[in-house]
RNA sequence: GCCCGAGUGGCGGAAUGGCAGACGCGGAGGACUCAAAAUCCUUUGUUCGAAAGGACGUGUGGGUUCGAGUCCCACCUCGGGCACCA
């Protein structure tokens, strides 16, 4: 390569007049079109073990895609497309999340066809997601909402009807009057829905049921072996609240009946001065029945609770109140005869419904106690250290809830907690008075809802042979296309004739079940359907199953914790039992994204603060959108798109493009396979360069797009700086493709026309991602920090693997570090080898 | 109230117990331009100093360590989860 054909560099970043600009709006959208057409990341051949299932949380269409989804999705197709280079056959399958109440909401109010309403966003949503590159494989996609998918939903609910863990029961539900339909537990946030934030309200209603609870020691035990991150892993071990401790039963004064409680401090039983029951206990209704006062009592808590909840909320400070019964309990220890209460403080639906009531160690017994009088008796001392006046029932201002030693328990006086607890347990079994047992917090999921647009429950109901499933060749129950969306309250509940049906059993009258599945059933298992979404002859295939499940890497937002995320292992455990795989959990590794908020505060379209996403293609192109939101912050982190800063990415995309067309321009005739510039200038580049792509290799793999793109930043730096001093050529090449093949996932389409630009064949997508050479990262000399009692003195350069006693000469060489140990002792020091040492004196 | 998580420049954020502030945004100055935009270059934690250089600095107070943004204890603030769970 001769001088003169060589353009002069500073000349040519300054001029720049003879190269294309960057305009991403005019090449993006045809690169985006091409990878459809040619089935870019549609995945041929079989579904094996080797094949990584990687999936993001599918969308609801409600509308355009908001800049959550884009959010979601880019972290999604950086680490997909990512994965893709490191040469693995990677499954990345889309659809959507189709059923739910907007679609309704929207033909009650407008009265469009809610089917009409949902596919016309879904393909708004599609083209969106296609024009921002996002590769999904198109060949897979599914909608919940179409009937060639319910019916599995339907079939999935009667897999689990056949084998028990569906029933129907009467309880006491969630109902939200805004939407019309009760709510799972998981639905009700501090009180109100999650959907419409209504005040919920409890009602007594029947209800179809997926036993849960069946596995609520599974699902707490396993989560240990999945890699999610702890916080959710936390939440759903907080929710499932398991809690050890015993069941005994206490007698009624009478001896008429016997009322189990459930306690995790049986230790303190002598302590049980009185009685508590659930307003609505079997129990306490018969014995009940005919008292005055009874039935206002109970109409006045249902009421009040509501209320008071809300009033409270974050006080930490309940009233309590109760209602003195007919009759009192024994206390099986004591043989005493204490009194009967019913309170609201006590819950029907945990435990047994009652409690032995010890409001010496029992914060709201205390407080019970004290509002009606009740004896305080003390059943503990305090351990050594501890303060006497507070389990003092003359001084005391709250219960004792701390460990101490036993008192006034008769036999158990003078034990450690700890050893009455056992003791105590102990003897409850010798006396077949109780058990020990393990209750949990969490609740069968309510799964049927009073609404139309979701999969009917596949249930035939018969007087005479009760609900049975409807056949699996009938499937799937449609949800008829005649609706009446203006009614009050189910339109599928009063349809004129759909309900009217024979009995699959004794072909006797029958009705159908008119409730559908909450939408949390379509999402508890599409991870399967994405397996053979287009076979009408099976849900998906079990070999196929086998081998993908559990999905290797889910991407998906936090809200989801508690909801999606247990239903979904709930489902998995319940099917790999009935036998249709051997998976045990649905998704091996999680990666939460943050939200994406606009000053401060989440984005809604009643606040009217939302971005959206094309306001930001439209301007700056879809590289510029989806690199700025990975370069905002780790993707676990909450973006505020009021500190983000998408026309600095665009600008330096466009530096990165001019860089690259200077490249090209200034290598145009020569031999690409040789450099220009100073042996010294073009090792310096090549260590920048492979340094860095060991780096980038790294946080790819820990998933810190943000630190992926400052590397990628310093590569383009050095590369400039390396132009500036006259490298061009191979080394120069080199760095600009190391940068785009590290760029490639976060921005498919700059990197895409660069790449053929540069005189490649194929797509850059299906090269294999960079190496970093080893010898280019051996250092020969390294900078060294010279402390004085942990005080910088010096910076020196030296060449690596220095002996602790040639740094140490070397470094009192230095006139700094030599002033610094002037007249004073070293008594020590610390060498930290090719980085650090310390005087200490 | 209980349980988690987090506090670093004007801003977003970097930092296997070993050079705090990488990378970028914003700001300042300059080059190019008739001018502006775009682009390029320099500079940018605070403070003392003409400079060389020094001092201070990761919410607050203690501690461990030769050495702490990082580990431990207490507190403050913010964010999240749960909320009468016996």
């Amino acid at each position: 390569m001769s001088e003169n054909t060589m353009p002069d560099n500073t000349m040519s970043e300054q001029t720049q007049g003879d190269v294309p600009a960057y305009e991403p709006n005019s090449i993006e959208p045809g690169i985006a079109a091409r990878w459809v057409e040619d089935k870019a990341y549609e995945l041929e051949g079989e579904l094996d073990d080797d094949t990584y299932y990687a999936l993001t949380m599918f969308p609801y269409p409600s509308g355009d895609l908001h800049m959550g989804h884009v959010e979601i999705f880019s972290i999604h197709d950086a680490l997909v497309r990512q994965k893709r280079m490191l040469g693995l056959r990677v499954f990345n399958p889309f659809g959507w999340d189709a059923f739910g109440l907007p679609a309704e909401n929207a033909a009650k109010k407008r009265g469009v066809d809610p089917a009409a309403w949902t596919y016309a966003n879904i393909e708004q949503q599609a083209d969106s997601i296609k024009r921002l590159g996002f590769s999904f494989d198109w060949s897979r996609r599914l909608h919940t909402c179409d009937p060639e998918y319910y019916k599995w939903t339907q079939w999935v609910f009667l897999q689990l009807f056949d084998n028990e863990l569906a029933y129907r029961k009467e309880a006491m539900v969630n109902w939200c009057p805004g939407c019309q339909t009760v709510l799972a537990n998981e639905q009700v946030i501090g009180g109100r829905c999650e959907r419409s934030d209504d005040l919920v309200v409890r009602r007594p209603l029947t209800q179809w049921f997926f036993r849960t609870t069946h596995y609520a020691q599974e699902l707490l035990d396993a989560l240990p072996t999945i890699d999610w991150p702890d916080r959710v892993k936390l939440m759903q071990r907080n929710w499932i609240g398991r809690s050890e401790g015993a069941e005994l039963s206490f007698r009624t004064a009478d001896g008429a009946d016997d009322v189990p409680v459930f306690t995790t401090r049986p230790d303190t039983i002598f302590g049980a001065t009185y009685f508590v029951f659930a307003p609505e206990h079997p129990v306490v209704a018969r014995r009940m029945a005919d008292e005055p006062g009874y039935e206002a009592f109970i109409e006045e808590v249902q009421l009040r609770s509501e209320i008071e909840r809300q009033a409270t909320l974050g006080s930490g400070q309940i009233a309590k109140r109760g209602l003195r019964l007919n009759f009192d309990m024994v206390n099986p220890f004591t043989g005493e005869n204490i009194p009967a209460y019913a309170a609201d403080y006590v819950l029907m639906d945990y435990g047994t419904g009652a409690i032995m009531a010890v409001p010496f160690g029992d914060q709201r017994d205390f407080e019970f106690a004290q509002a009606n009088g009740l004896e305080i008796r003390a059943i503990l001392a305090p351990a050594d250290g501890g303060d006497p006046a507070a389990a003092d029932p003359t001084t005391m201002t709250e219960a004792y809830t701390e460990y101490g030693i036993v008192t006034n328990s008769g036999d158990y006086d003078g034990l450690s907690t700890a050893d009455a607890k056992n003791k105590i347990m102990d003897d409850l079994e010798a006396k077949a008075w109780g058990k020990r047992t393990i209750n949990f917090r969490l609740r069968d999921w309510l799964v049927s809802r009073q609404r139309s647009w979701g999969p009917p429950v596949p249930i035939i109901h018969c007087e005479t042979c009760g609900p049975q499933g409807v056949p699996v060749e009938d499937l799937p129950v449609r949800i008829p296309a005649d609706l009446n969306y203006q009614v009050d309250g189910s339109p599928l509940a009063m349809h004129p004739t759909w309900k009217f049906v024979v009995c699959p059993l004794c072909g006797g009258e029958g009705i159908r079940d008119t409730d559908t599945l909450d939408t949390f059933v379509d999402s508890s298992w599409y991870f399967l359907r994405f397996l053979s979404p287009n076979d009408n002859t099976m849900p998906w295939p079990k070999d196929a199953a086998n081998a993908m499940m559990p999905v290797d890497q889910y991407t998906g937002g936090v809200e989801h914790a508690i909801l999606h995320l247990l239903y979904a292992r709930f489902v998995v455990k319940a099917l790999r039992d009935i036998g249709h795989f051997t998976a045990s959990e649905p998704f091996n590794a999680l990666l939460n994204q943050g939200q994406v908020i606009l000053n401060g505060s989440a984005m809604s379209k009643s606040k009217g603060n939302l971005v959206q996403p094309f306001e930001v293609v439209d301007l700056y192109g879809a590289d510029t959108t989806r690199a700025t939101i990975l370069f905002a912050s780790a993707p676990e982190d909450d973006i505020d798109w009021a500190d983000v800063s998408p026309s600095g990415m665009y600008k330096w995309l466009g530096k990165l493009w001019r860089q690259t067309m200077i490249e090209i321009a200034a290598s145009a005739n020569t031999d690409v396979a040789d450099h220009t510039g100073s042996a010294e200038a073009v090792e310096k580049l090549r260590r920048a360069v492979h340094t860095r792509i060991a780096a980038i290799t790294d946080d790819y793999a820990k998933h810190k797009f943000n630190t992926v793109i400052a590397k990628l930043m310093e590569i383009a730096n050095s590369a400039r700086e390396a132009a500036a001093a006259g490298v061009h050529g191979a080394a120069q090449r080199e760095a600009l493709e190391s940068l785009l093949l590290m760029l490639a996932p976060i921005a498919p389409f700059i990197t895409e026309e660069l790449w053929s630009r540069l005189g490649h064949e194929g797509s850059i997508h299906s090269q294999i991602f960079p190496v970093a050479d080893p010898a280019l990262l051996v250092k020969s000399s390294t900078t060294i920090v010279v402390q004085v009692n942990g005080k910088i003195r010096a910076r020196l350069t030296v060449a690596v693997g220095l002996s602790a006693g040639d740094t140490e000469r070397i470094a009192r060489e230095d006139d700094n570090v030599a002033a610094a140990l002037a007249g004073v002792t070293v008594k020590n020091v610390f060498h930290v080898q090719d980085r650090l040492l310390n005087f200490v004196v």
